[in-house]
DNA sequence: GCCACGTCGTACGGTTCCGTACAATGCAAA
DNA sequence: TTTGCATTGTACGGAACCGTACGACGTGGC
């Protein structure tokens, strides 16, 4: 497949290029292409969910919240998945908002007509569940980071995440985005950012980091990556 | 129904209390009362699920686990759910275990026989995926307790949470253990343990701790407590 | 009754992170 | 160029928690 194709086409969606011939048909006319911008929010916390998204490029951020206002990351989406796992598990709505956080492109379908032929194609929803299932195991991790990891591993962890969804070295966000991710403060952040800048595995612009040293991210990261994503391969790889 | 029955019978699970009769009939050869002890292992990380388990009474821990070993309490299931949510996602297994956490009794399906009747029944799969969003709901909330809440506010968090699932004011458990929950040393929880206890909201004795004031162990866990039970009413209640 | 072992209370220095504040730096609009 | 604003760097005391250690306490087995 042509990197034109693979641009634009369903195929640059893995789970979309998952799909069996006839589940991929039955989608199609309803899937419509879209640009996401930044901060485009896909879910409200609370809200029906009106659409589903399955990107092509860019990232999204699943953010949970709490009585008080704080928030934090459970979970990215990129290319790999979807947004909208709590309607294949039969709700119209959850608790958490999703919204983009680095600009890129999606397809996107109508919540009735997604839950319309998750009802009718049992292969489909097969395969949706196994990637909700892959989710599960990221927010998973995501606890486990968040109680035991350092600054710079949690943000290890995060730029990795990071990269395999854009599938870039260059990632635009800034600091105080981060600490929302990490759950950290925003000078917590900038310590971390110039910790890995100094081991020489990232450089950081105004408003960008750049992956220069992957094997070494990982390293830093140790084993706070690593398992979801080998999950994920195990179920839909 | 009587306390009886409720002791002994499907009903006392809210999950087979919610089920409609033919989805309960359809279950109901499979099922087998069980007695569950402590520490039993329900699943193993990466091992073929063999059964699924509705608890009756106890408390069962999802636990999620690193490289370098380290451990960390994702979920508690009780008499409100069940055991096995990756396979209702369609896979057989999951990187985390589960194992019995306040001794009690419960019912065991085979997997295989679950899978079936979740294949053959569209209410039944519903009403169970509901179950599994609910969890999904509780474990990011257990990722936003974990990089935001204090000690303890997590202490009081998981007591509340047990308590909802044992329905009794003593739950046996000692320090290491909560420690193990909670990703925080042991020495760590018995301060925390000291802290409740003075602000009289518990009372703590050699592997036991009794729950004093409900209302303010809810005020001291403030928002790291609530959302997860109220969604689970919302989707299940 | 005593011993052994699991459990708990407590202490210590050291590290991480917080909350906060303020200055320096880039970028973009006027 | 200048001005305004978002972003980043840095600093400070203080709080929370860690890793570790050791002694005290309870409970069950012998």
């Amino acid at each position: 497949m042509s990197e034109i194709t693979r641009g634009h086409g369903h195929g640059s969606n893995h789970l979309l290029a998952a799909l069996s011939p006839p589940d991929l048909a039955r989608l199609r006319p309803h899937l419509k292409p879209m640009n996401l911008k930044l901060r485009y929010e896909m879910e409200r916390p609370n809200k029906p969910i009106e659409a589903i998204y399955f990107m092509h490029t860019g990232i999204a951020s699943v953010v949970a919240e709490q009585a008080n206002s704080t928030r934090i990351e459970i979970g990215l989406i990129g290319r790999e998945g979807m947004s909208g796992s709590s309607v294949l598990l039969g709700d119209d709505q959850s608790p958490h908002s999703t919204y983009i956080q680095a600009t890129g492109t999606g397809e996107r379908i109508a919540t009735k007509e997604l839950q319309k032929a998750t009802t009718e194609s049992a292969t489909l929803r097969r395969l949706l569940l196994k990637y909700v299932q892959s989710f599960m195991v990221q927010t998973a991790h995501t606890a486990i980071a968040n109680a035991r990891a350092k600054v710079p591993e949690r943000l290890a962890r995060w730029l990795l995440m990071a990269q395999d969804r854009v599938g870039g070295d260059t990632l635009a966000l800034t600091h105080e985005f981060l600490g929302l991710m990490l759950g950290v403060r925003r000078a917590g952040v900038t310590e971390a950012v110039g910790d890995l800048q100094h081991r020489k595995v990232i450089k950081a612009q105004r408003g960008v980091i750049i992956v220069l040293n992957r094997k070494g991210l990982e390293r830093i990261a140790g084993g706070f990556y690593g398992l979801p994503e080998q999950e994920y391969r195990r179920l839909l790889g």
